[in-house]
RNA sequence: GGCCCCGUAGCGCAGUUGGUUAGCGCGCCGCCCUGUCACGGCGGAGGCCGCGGGUUCGAGUCCCGUCGGGGUCGCCA
């Protein structure tokens, strides 16, 4: 090394020590006969004193230097309390303490820990970025998670394997990164949106027990939360029940929750996905706060109010806003904006009065018993709004777990210290496919089902999920904190026979099957092992744990929006040779005609 | 793909009902300064107001389009 110390570690018991450091000039102090320089590494800062004006005055932010000078206590009240270091300081040698390892050209923005700066120009300099003790302190704490998780996982003898990331293009839920095959033009790899089927065919290898920090990747639109390569703590095992991965799940979730001090307390509580979504309006409830969904159904089953009526609503759901009464007309009407903005009609609401009457457009369309017992029914108190959600069950629901939210962002009623994880199960194993889902609206009946979790998920009953695929409940199992889904997983259908019953389910019959995953189905057949695992979303875990908002300040070189790498300008166009090269635009000659409806 | 917000100096921002030469802070450059620590003082440079079109005597400001960024809904097994 060329440095014997580092400079953040320095402290008076070092006084008197000659020592040579290496790191950037983070600040500068010229006062003509004397100059300070902070000197800054990945240990943190240490004053250095330069008394040489001619050494002093050509140096500049962010010069890489090597320094070598004795360690010395700062005279008295110039002890900077500040400073971890801020009792001593180092007092560079008279000649050559100073040397320029580095110089440094003007900086595009300060790196500065009080400056805000935007984060497209952070991101194109993304190496400045992480000088910033922030972005740097992110890249070490996703660092000892990873740490952590193996250090749980080494301890049940797993096995860390890598699985291929040129791969087969597989119709899982959404669309494939696509690379051209030189050696077969006209054919494509695509990159993995998950290790799934490999860890499954690990399991049929008799590994038992397999995990990995894996990358993958998605072709869709992008979110805040998306990027469109993201890692997962990949986890599958073999003789395995869901009580056991979720055993684990809890153990690994301990272990790193530890870093960042907070104990977790397990077992974790378990909610079914049913109760989730009838309390709470979502599969991934936020339960830092109370407040749950009231179902109306049944209370307006006779009305006349043609919008609560069952002639128009499968479904009357209300949750309540405390003290939302006085909210002004205003206020009330940019609600039904919100709504209009989710694709909801608008957002129903009945004030409760001080006095207890009832107030808003809808209560004049309830009959005097109606009126009487409603807030009774829905727990609202004198001076509460009640907003109702009517309609389709599944959106009716789904506006209401969204102004559940909103409503406690909105009144500050959600415990931002706190700490809240739940297990969502039982959750169906099929949803009906296209439109229907969207409306809300209940079965086609045409068989026009896909998986909620994946095709490879076991039903919890055998013998009947494909005779009513709407009621099957499957061996799924999603980890929630703090209203954020961060991890999934299932228990893995291993027998060839049921695999079949379920692809048949979601509309691949044996032929397309046996495209598509032919390579599982055959694996399937020489004993594969009951097994199970789960995934857990690494960007957002870690993201939860350094305590920001974006998963892009815990990776490394992240993509903004479009999927724009703002540092190297990827994607970017490539030659007329690399295109004829690379096989890109090979006619698809012969193409199987039983793969192209797919 | 729909909707909302933002593009002004290297960075962060201001710019009034459309009206002289577009400002502020930080940074940058030069000089000065022996105990500072987000040091300080004096002086200076730096702008296609994202881009294109339109309205107007006159546009950073209003209108249309477009590109880029952010958010949100769809989508993401």
């Amino acid at each position: 090394m060329i440095r014997t110390h580092d400079a953040g570690a320095l402290r008076p018991a070092h006084v008197g020590q000659t020592v040579t450091l290496a790191g950037w000039v983070a600040r500068r102090r010229d006062h003509g006969g004397v100059a300070f320089i902070d000197l800054r590494e990945a240990s943190g800062l240490v004053q250095v004193v330069i008394r040489d004006e001619q050494v002093a005055h050509g140096l500049r932010n962010e010069y890489c230097l090597r320094i070598t000078g004795e360690v010395s206590l700062r005279p008295d009240g110039n002890a900077n309390p500040n400073l971890p270091s801020g009792e001593i300081e180092v007092i560079a040698a008279a000649d050559g303490g100073v040397e320029v390892l580095s110089a440094a050209a003007a900086l595009p923005f300060p790196i500065d820990e009080h400056i805000d700066v935007g984060e497209e120009a952070r991101l194109r300099h993304r190496y400045l970025d992480l000088r910033r003790s922030g972005p740097a302190a992110a890249l070490r704490l996703r660092s000892q998670v990873n740490k952590a998780a193996r250090d749980v996982l080494d301890r049940h003898d797993f096995l860390e394997v890598e699985t291929p990331t040129l791969t087969r293009s597989t119709p899982e839920g959404a669309r494939d990164f696509l690379v051209p095959a030189r050696l077969q033009p006209g054919s494509w790899y695509a990159l993995p949106q998950s290790p799934q089927l490999f860890k499954q065919l690990l399991m049929v290898g008799g590994l038992e027990r397999y995990y990995q920090i894996a990358r993958c990747y998605r072709d869709e639109d992008f979110r805040a939360d998306r990027q469109p390569e993201f890692t997962q703590l990949d986890v599958e095992m073999s003789f395995v029940e869901q009580d056991d991965v979720i055993a684990l799940a809890e153990e690994l979730l301990v272990a790193i929750w530890q870093l960042i001090g907070h104990e977790i307390s397990t077992p974790l509580p378990r909610i079914t996905y049913a109760d989730a979504m009838a309390r709470f309006g979502s599969d991934k409830p936020d339960l830092r706060m109370g407040l749950e969904l009231v179902e109306c159904t049944d209370y307006f089953r006779n009305t006349s109010f043609r919008v609560f009526s069952p002639d128009n609503a499968a479904y009357v759901g209300a949750v309540v806003m405390p003290g939302g009464a006085s909210q002004p007309r205003k206020q009330l009407d940019a609600w039904q904006e919100w709504a209009r903005q989710r694709g909801a009609k608008g957002l129903a609401y009945v004030l409760v009065a001080e006095d207890g009457s009832l107030g808003g457009p809808v209560a004049k369309n309830l009959t005097e018993e109606e009126r009487a017992g409603l807030a009774a029914h829905v727990g609202a108190e004198p001076g509460d709004c009640i907003f109702f959600g009517a309609g389709a069950v599944k959106s009716s629901r789904a506006l209401l777990g969204a102004a559940r939210l909103e409503i406690g962002r909105r009144g500050g009623l959600i415990d931002e210290d706190a700490w809240s994880f739940v297990w969502v199960v039982d959750a169906p194993l099929f949803e009906p496919a296209g439109e229907a889902t969207a409306a809300g609206d209940v079965a086609v009946g045409s068989g026009a089902w896909t998986a909620v979790h994946h095709a490879f998920t076991s039903p919890q009953d055998l013998e009947t999920f494909d005779k009513d695929p709407g009621t099957a409940v499957a061996w799924a199992y999603d980890i929630v904190c703090n209203g954020n889904e961060i991890g999934g997983g299932s228990i893995r259908i291993h027998r060839e026979d049921i695999q079949k019953r379920v692809f048949a389910v979601v509309g691949l019959d044996e032929e397309q099957a046996q495209e598509k995953f032919g390579f599982l189905l055959d694996a399937f057949a020489f004993g594969a092992p009951p097994h199970g695992g789960i995934a857990f979303g690494w960007d957002r875990v870690c993201a939860l744990l350094a305590g920001t908002d974006s998963i892009r300040d815990v990776i490394a070189f992240p993509k903004s929006g479009g999927g724009f790498d703002p540092l190297t300008a990827a994607p970017a166009p490539i030659t007329p040779e690399q295109r004829k090269e690379a096989g890109v635009d090979a006619r698809a000659a012969q193409a199987n005609p039983a793969a192209s409806q797919a």
